[in-house]
DNA sequence: GTAAACGGTGGAGTGCACTCCAGGGTCAAG
DNA sequence: CTTGACCCTGGAGTGCACTCCACCGTTTAC
């Protein structure tokens, strides 16, 4: 597929995958005219990294992610440890929005008091 | 606590600290002399933005939310949605990063076969 | 054959979140 | 009274992740 009709299927823009090619996040080989062609797996890997950037990783990180994905040799035992030391990154992302997601469930909860400044109340104890 | 204070305590940079002051993010009072002069709850607070951020927020929703929390009527019903809401967009995320999770453990899991484009098989079937 | 739709490149510009000065005031210790 | 640690402001610069633009070639439809 060219660059407009993936641009329509993944919600990105020409200029946004261009971009992403450039640094590597996304791979195409060239037709005759220069076009670029991309397979059909662009479209989920770029909803991937749509996903992933959304939650905090830099391009750079998923960039690294995707290329050891191709690098990796071909072996059942290797990706699984590829993928399980990414788990092991968005486990502690998790734990990091489960504290957050806490801190605010604690004071959503029935009317706890409010103190004048809600920030010594709700921060001053344990810091997040 | 001066600004020194506070950079150490927080672990961010003095000029970090004065840009989020910039943009209402953390708040001061000066002393005679000019010098900025921060509580306590700062340190707790700027702690929470960190946290926020790397998952994501940017700083302005996170100084909307700051702002949200000390405008607030000071009811615990009033607060209560506030946080409510809050937690819904964390549940969110939260979600998202479960999705994706899910996506890499069942490729860590027990030698999943895979395609010669570990791409294909990892995501060619339900985009993320 | 020409117009519209699509593709290409290079480069400038944007918004965010800082970082790094330069130039200068404040304050406690020696 | 000077030295050093600390603070101020304003402005320039940086890296990331795009976006916009001008200018040009290609393909498709009429």
């Amino acid at each position: 597929m060219r660059i407009g009709e993936l641009s329509e299927r993944s919600g990105l823009s020409r200029d946004a995958i261009r971009f992403y090619e450039k640094t590597g996040l996304v791979e195409s080989h060239r037709s005759p005219n220069g076009y670029r062609e991309f397979g059909a797996d662009a479209v989920p890997w770029l909803a991937y990294v749509r996903t992933a950037q959304r939650l905090g990783f830099s391009l750079a990180e998923i960039a690294a992610h995707g290329a050891e994905l191709r690098e990796a040799p071909d072996s059942a035992a290797a990706l699984s440890a590829l993928f399980a030391e990414k788990l092991a990154v968005v486990d502690a992302k998790m734990a990091e929005l489960a504290s957050l997601r806490e801190e605010l469930a604690e004071r959503a909860g029935a009317g706890c008091p409010l103190s004048p400044d809600p920030l010594r109340s709700t921060f001053g104890g344990r810091p997040i």
